[in-house]
DNA sequence: CAATACTTTCAGTAGTTATTGAAAGTTCAG
DNA sequence: CTGAACTTTCAATAACTACTGAAAGTATTG
């Protein structure tokens, strides 16, 4: 590999180079969902090498430190989108990206409705629970305004849940499944 | 209304007591989702009000400066969120949530479709081209590499594309028509 | 058209988050 | 047990993002 290619992080060979287009494309929408562009670029570095990846291949193909490398990759085991492997005769620890992508929606789903969504769902529930306790003993004029409050907590209380229904189903269902649920939703819009 | 109450943001009456628990949570959740705290306290503040809002109401409410308030705020009517309106016989502009949460959605979907799904699609679109295209003239070692990596790119495709199509759905379908679709899909898990 | 009421912008600053690189920690072979 | 190979941690710092408040801009009213 020549070294003008490993430096400046661009490739003549047109694999490379397309593999490069998409960790970075990849590395910048994980901006927009939260993540580090970091982990994210090694993320889909990972995605896209067929082979296992060490700290040091993330360093050199990402030109990032050591410290970086290892937090990053931790961070991505945590979240369980990459996995250790070990290969025969090397020290070192490798990580390797779970590809199936359906897989990756499910792990990516339960993680962030487990953070995201589950608080929201229970601080309406709390919210509801105030709102509800005080709502005798208000003036006529108040009483409305609760009306209106408690239903559009309601309302999105009831979508989380629908969302939440959906996704579920979606998980379970999977690709082959969902193909089916398409045609028919397609039939009903129509 | 008590001068303590108003400085410290928190409320003994009970309603004002849940909107605010309410508004710092969505802010809160706001973070994971890209969204800064301010422009999803704001969002939630109106949200929970049945009266428009104006700009001295979100400072006061929130302890923010005008000059916070006031780009939050038109970052919110840029998202199409909320709505400028403005009150017979006052001179400021005041600001209403659209409240159906199917709306909601609806907009919220579409505009991150945009600017968080489709660079990718696109990008994967022109991986593949370049991978297409190198296709040929591979040694055999390699063409198997290319044949994975390419598998890989569009089985993301097809990921995208399927959970595109499913989103477009639920949100022509809205909340009743979903209701049918959970049972139908209920049914096929069985 | 001038005064007033309101909104937006923006330079400076505060606060937050990510990165580095070196030191400390761990594991393993001999 | 020791040294080498590797990984993790963490304090310092760089980079980024959000906030403030005052100044500039834009209606609206009398």
């Amino acid at each position: 590999m020549p070294d003008a290619t490993t430096l400046t992080n661009e490739s003549a060979d047109p694999i490379d180079a397309s593999r490069q287009m998409f960790i970075r494309r990849w590395g910048e929408m994980g901006g927009y969902w939260g993540i580090n562009r970091t982990m994210a670029e090694i993320h889909a570095l990972l995605f896209v090498s067929n082979e296992p990846i060490c700290t040091d291949d993330v360093m050199e193909r990402l030109l990032v430190s050591r410290g970086t490398a290892s937090t990053n990759l931790r961070g991505l085991v945590d979240w369980g989108l990459i996995e250790r492997v070990h290969l025969r005769g090397d020290r070192r620890e490798y990580f390797v990206c779970r590809t199936n992508v359906w897989e990756m929606f499910e792990t990516i789903v339960q993680q962030r409705r487990r953070r995201e969504v589950e608080p929201i769902v229970e601080t309406i529930d709390k919210c509801l629970e105030m709102v509800g306790a005080s709502k005798k003993g208000q003036a006529a004029g108040e009483s409305e305004n609760v009306t209106k409050f408690r239903t559009r907590l309601e309302e999105m209380q009831g979508f989380l849940s629908t969302f939440g229904t959906i996704v579920d189903m979606m998980v379970t269902l999977g690709p082959k499944g969902l193909e089916r649920v398409s045609g028919m939703m397609t039939k009903m819009v129509r």
